[in-house]
DNA sequence: AGTTAAATTGCAATTCAATCTCAGTTTCAG
DNA sequence: CTGAAACTGAGATTGAATTGCAATTTAACT
């Protein structure tokens, strides 16, 4: 599914499904969680399909523009993504002591950030929620 | 004041305030807004201070550090940073279009956010909250 | 199937914010 | 004053991300 969204959307942009825009896709879907370029590149490598890091790199804008991927968070050592197709939206809690991500959903929130936008008339399209502390397990061991 | 809280930050690591480091904060604190670390260097620069970049840099880590200064979003050419002794806490829309930034604060958001730090034996101690889309120039201008 | 223009690729070169190195300088407790 | 420790600036370095380009691949049209 996610695979004819992508070629519809390069399709409509008169670009190619290469193999390795392909092989690029395919990996990005084949498992759920957070990666950064680099790892997908070994990703992709192991999985014996090939694409030069260049590759991924274009083909993740390509993806992040089309709405199947999403740019998660910017770290001191580069960006982090996950894929949104099949995924409801959710916001982030990050760990500062472990770094686990802990993802949640308020359909609370979600209303009071719409009222917010309308208050200011902003149009608002996408948000980026990270709450930063520390977790359950982090914060009993320092005691 | 925010001098006498940096002093005393420095103080109590054993560092020396040295006029660098003055410069950078009385430059930071001298306007209101969000700044990258370059734009610093040239206010300070133009200011008649001398601080380099490697010294802004270094003082601008030593202020996120002791609280005085936020590190409000990372874009793609770099941080972004705002003072925040002496404001409030808030969190910002940004225009994808012209690039303005709302701030804005809620009440009702932050508590919301608490329980839900509350639900999952989260101890949350910071959030960032972007919201994109289009301000209300840029979309009338659209039409 | 063959031709061809346009798109794509991978590699290496490049960019650029951020960090680091280190020799000379400054600070300040004693 | 003096000396050990902290600092500084200039330039080197890092590393994620982007880009130039020659060779290759794709696919639309014979
Ligand atoms: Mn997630
Ligand atoms: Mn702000
Ligand atoms: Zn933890
Ligand atoms: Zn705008």
């Amino acid at each position: 599914m996610e695979t004819k969204i992508f070629r519809n959307f390069l399709g409509e942009k008169g670009l190619k499904p290469t193999k390795e825009r392909i092989a690029v896709l395919s990996e990005v879907f084949s498992f759920h969680g957070h990666f950064d370029p680099e790892y997908l590149y070994l990703r992709i490598k192991d999985a014996g399909s090939k694409a030069s890091r260049a590759s991924v790199y274009r083909t993740l804008s390509l993806l992040v523009e089309c709405g199947l991927v999403k740019k998660v968070t910017r770290t001191e050592k580069g960006n982090i993504y996950e894929h949104t197709y099949g995924h409801s939206h959710h916001d982030h809690m990050i760990c500062d002591a472990c770094g686990e991500i802990i993802e949640f959903y308020s359909e609370k929130l979600e209303n009071l950030q719409d009222e917010i936008c309308a208050e200011n008339s902003f149009a608002g399209s996408t948000h980026t929620l990270e709450i930063r502390g520390h977790c359950k397990k982090c914060r009993t061991k320092q005691s």
